[in-house]
DNA sequence: GCCGTAACGGTTGAT
DNA sequence: ACATCAACCGTTACG
């Protein structure tokens, strides 16, 4: 972080509530690994958003990259990654900014009135000036409110676009493929329907659609993506594919087990901190935020600032009703030691010492925690 | 020992 | 439904 100034933040969790969480759903599925340190993480998954924030959090009070990496367990390559991408954009959220930010989440209504022009248009070529125009002067959106040029191009080019960019791809410089990034607030929605029905209606879809301000061909694809992750989850552990179209999925309330962390000299009243994998990455608002193509750097903290009420509440909610009873030694050890991303309960020491900054002094690897697991 | 980064294997939206 | 591609993820190892 060489001359890189960061705005201070404080850092909580508070507003994180239970809600779903697509970090603690895949931890669910025993999709989670062990890192050299000791750490969990699930491969292929960003870290959860509180996790990310607390990097940077600690960078700004200047702690350094490598004592960040071991406190949290997470690799430094990963700090390096978190802490680079927030001094280039500003954003603490995975996923990147010049992609993401532009082109996602373009609000259905818009998304069918700009098909809408394409039909009417379809023998005479309508321009992205024409559209914004006439989105403005039929009350879908507001000056503000346009979406970007390029969104709007991209509408226009559509599939021609994806058949002319394969033969293109070679001679010119690579296009880059569209991938919606939904956050959480929507997936939320959507798990909730799938958890619902697998195989939901037109009237479902068009309701969702209009709920979370995403596509019903995004939704569409969306279940037919995650119906083949659930298939692929069951035949793992072989369990019986989704046998009924609309069933609901059984949930028992099995709690889960609790560890403890306590970092002296934190910004948060970290002490006594509880993991839960609910707790990870449930910032909607965050989310909301930060996929905002307005996004200012430092707005994305003041918003979670604004939703952090009292650190205790932290604890609350911590019951939760949606673990079934392990079936493996894996899921039996996440769940009874919750190490993620800290301690284990069975280490009694703080791994963490401000008194003693010279690094190698105070890190305690983990591995037996690993190596139970592979037993 | 610390740090930047290429390579890697994984997840997941799109086709 | 399935296979595949592509974007992006965090970890690892190397310089």
């Amino acid at each position: 972080m060489n001359g890189i100034t960061i705005p201070s933040i404080s850092c909580s969790r508070s507003s994180m509530t239970n809600i779903y969480d697509p970090y603690a759903a895949t931890f669910e599925e025993g999709q989670g690994r062990i890192n050299q340190l000791g750490g969990v993480f699930i491969n292929g998954r960003p870290l959860p958003s509180y996790l990310r924030m607390r990097i940077i959090d600690m960078a700004i009070q200047g702690i350094r990259p490598c004592t960040i990496s071991r406190q949290l367990r997470v690799s430094h390559g990963c700090v390096s990654k978190i802490l680079s991408r927030y001094a280039e954009t500003g954003s603490i959220e995975s996923g990147s900014p010049n992609t993401v930010s532009k082109f996602k989440i373009l609000p259905a209504n818009i998304e069918q009135k700009v098909n809408e022009y394409k039909t009417i248009y379809s023998n005479n070529p309508i321009f992205v000036g024409e559209i914004c125009e006439r989105l403005i002067r039929d009350g879908v959106c507001t000056q503000s409110s346009l979406p970007s040029v390029n969104v709007l191009t991209r509408m226009l080019r559509g599939n021609q676009d994806d058949q002319s960019s394969i033969e293109n791809k070679k001679n010119t410089n690579k296009t880059r493929r569209y991938r919606t990034s939904f956050n959480q607030d929507q997936v939320q929605r959507l798990e909730h329907t799938f958890q619902e029905t697998y195989y939901p209606d037109v009237r479902v879809r068009k309701n969702l659609s209009s709920c979370i301000g995403v596509s019903e061909a995004r939704i569409q694809i969306w279940f037919s993506n995650r119906r083949a992750r659930s298939r692929k989850i069951a035949s793992a552990h072989q369990q019986p594919p989704l046998a009924t179209s609309t069933s609901s999925l059984e949930i028992s309330s099995r709690p889960i087990a609790q560890s403890t962390i306590n970092i002296p000299g934190s910004s948060m009243p970290l002490s006594g901190l509880h993991f839960n994998p609910n707790y990870l990455s449930s910032n909607a608002n965050l989310s909301k935020v930060t996929t905002d193509p307005t996004f200012q750097p430092l707005n994305e903290f003041n918003n979670v600032l604004m939703n952090a009420n009292n650190p205790t509440d932290l604890f609350l909610n911590q019951q939760s009703s949606r673990y079934p009873p392990h079936t493996n030694n894996y899921e039996y050890f996440y769940r009874s030691t919750a190490t993620f991303p800290y301690l284990s309960s069975n280490i009694s020491e703080p791994i963490f010492s401000p008194q003693t900054s010279s690094s190698s002094s105070f890190y305690i690897p983990n591995m037996l925690d690993a190596h139970s697991i592979y037993l």
